[in-house]
RNA sequence: GUGGCUGUAGUUCAGUCUGGUUAGAACGCCUCGCUGUGGCCGAGGAGGUCGUGGGUUCAAAUCCCAUCAGCCACCCCA
């Protein structure tokens, strides 16, 4: 007891002296069981969802010109402004973590020519991006996005095939009460129009606003409508709506829009305050929410994604004109929602546990683990450890339906022993017919 | 960036108000009972910078200050 007492005291003695405790940072999170297990299931549902859509896959990098996300993103909004990991490299490069998914997207559609592709040219990816802010609960600074772009189409049946992708998307994740919602912010040549109307109507207003909106009528006037403060709330009711001001062209692309939802009765809510804020984005603009049931009183709506047409990134950009239109959606909300339902996730599971006795067997399993790479049949062992005891346990642990067992008599023998797990009944082999009994006995 | 609540084993938490032997429980993990057979049961064991730093005190997980992190709200969205 004294001894040990001095053992830990100059351990942490020893801690303490490193001036830094080696700590994850603030807003980062290790993906780790259960967790994980979800985005595995996420990411091979998106890989099936995806080619069904014709979507192919490609990586674009984590890093990259802080210009790209200023152009494309918007240099007046908060993402770039306020939220962007962005720093200068020892070459004197102004880079950024990407904030999100889309700028990257066009970039690499200009920069690989993918206007020459057939069209469309239908892209997915999936990764961490990074936004410097408060983090909350399924809010990080390193957060995972799934995201998908279609370019090369101004057509509005392409916006509805993009929505309803993202609900079937959701759906297939399992998530009940997918809700779309749907507004449109027209295109430069309206949204200008708009934008006078509604300086004209909040300018006498001006004064009574909460602080955020005053600096907001000059920064980013569709703002306003955002707000969530109760003193802006009442000047909300009658202020101008951005569908009245839609331009001949927008509006009749908007109205295709809506008539291909309810042919296709693709459900969508009405939303004239939905204002993505991101340059890019023009005409259709959505939001996938679900409602959170878990807290009574109904439940607040939680956000999963996001997106629209954005028709101007390429110009942004330098690049072709090239219409296009996507979304993104967040990989760890939608993993808490799964987390929720205890049914969504399955134990690992193995079909058959290697249970070794002995020197000489503990290096005949291990020998035996290579042989099963060409086999369907899920198999799991523990080499390093020598009681028997502790082997089923863990054989258990897995499910597993049957013990192999290896002793010293088995190796002499050239056997093994096959143990029904549920039942108990054992029975002896020859070692040779061990793929064989074990591909016929497992279901 | 602003405000509120919370930080004690791997996990969930007691203990803090009212300072005082060696900081506890449950679950999980490991070993053994059964040296060639798992689940159940029983016995034992490992595991703690009491978030971190400072202060008050004879004495601090407990009181005070600072700081960091998490959660919640604002903001925004994934």
């Amino acid at each position: 007891m004294p001894r040990r007492k001095k053992e830990q005291g100059k351990v942490s003695r020893d801690r303490k002296s490193l001036k830094h405790p080696v700590q994850i940072l603030k807003g980062m999170h290790d993906v780790v069981y259960p967790e994980v297990a979800y985005f595995e299931q996420l990411r091979s549902v998106c890989q099936e969802v995806a080619s069904r859509y014709g979507y192919g896959f490609l990586e674009v990098p984590v890093l990259e010109h802080q210009d790209l996300f200023k152009k494309s993103v918007g240099g007046t909004t908060d993402i770039v402004q306020k939220e962007m990991y962005a720093f200068k490299t020892r070459g004197g490069d102004e880079v950024a973590l990407r904030p999100e998914f889309t700028a990257g997207m066009v970039r690499a559609y200009i920069e690989n020519g993918m206007s020459n592709w057939p069209q469309p040219v239908k892209l997915w990816t999936w990764g961490p991006a990074f936004r410097y802010e408060n983090p909350q609960a399924g809010r990080y600074r390193q957060f995972w996005q799934i995201d998908f772009e279609y370019f090369t189409s101004a057509d509005p049946i392409v916006d509805v095939e993009v929505m309803q992708m993202g609900v079937d998307l959701l759906k297939s994740f399992g998530i009940k009460n997918v809700c779309l919602e749907l507004n449109s912010i027209g295109c430069w040549g309206c949204r200008d129009t708009y934008r006078k109307q509604l300086k004209n109507y909040y300018r006498s207003k001006k004064r009574k606003l909460c602080l955020d909106c005053k600096s907001r009528f000059d920064k980013n006037i569709l703002r306003l409508l955002d707000c969530k403060n109760e003193q802006c709330q009442p000047f909300k009711t009658d202020a101008p709506q951005m569908l009245d001001y839609l331009c001949k062209e927008c509006n009749a692309h908007f109205k295709k829009v809506l008539g291909y939802c309810e042919e296709l009765g693709l459900g969508y809510v009405l939303n004239p305050f939905l204002v993505r804020g991101l340059d890019y984005y023009n005409r259709t603009v959505f939001e996938f929410f679900t409602q959170n049931s878990e807290n009574e009183g109904g439940g607040a709506k939680l956000a999963l994604g996001g997106g629209g047409r954005f028709d101007y990134s390429t110009q942004l950009l330098a690049g072709p004109e090239t219409p296009a239109c996507g979304f993104a959606l967040g990989v760890e909300r939608i993993a808490t929602l799964l987390g929720k339902d205890p049914k969504s996730i399955s134990e690992p599971t193995v079909d058959a546990y290697f249970v070794q006795i002995g020197e000489p067997a503990r290096v005949r399993v291990l020998g035996l683990i290579e042989k099963f790479k060409r086999c369907r049949v899920r198999i799991g062992f523990d080499v390093g450890r020598e009681s028997l005891r502790a082997q089923f346990k863990s054989a258990d642990r897995f499910h597993a339906q049957f013990a192999v067992i290896i002793g010293e008599k088995e190796i002499f023998d050239n056997t093994f022993i096959l143990r029904d797990m549920v039942s108990g009944i054992q029975e002896t082999f020859p070692i040779d017919t061990l793929m064989d009994v074990l591909r016929d006995r497992v279901k």
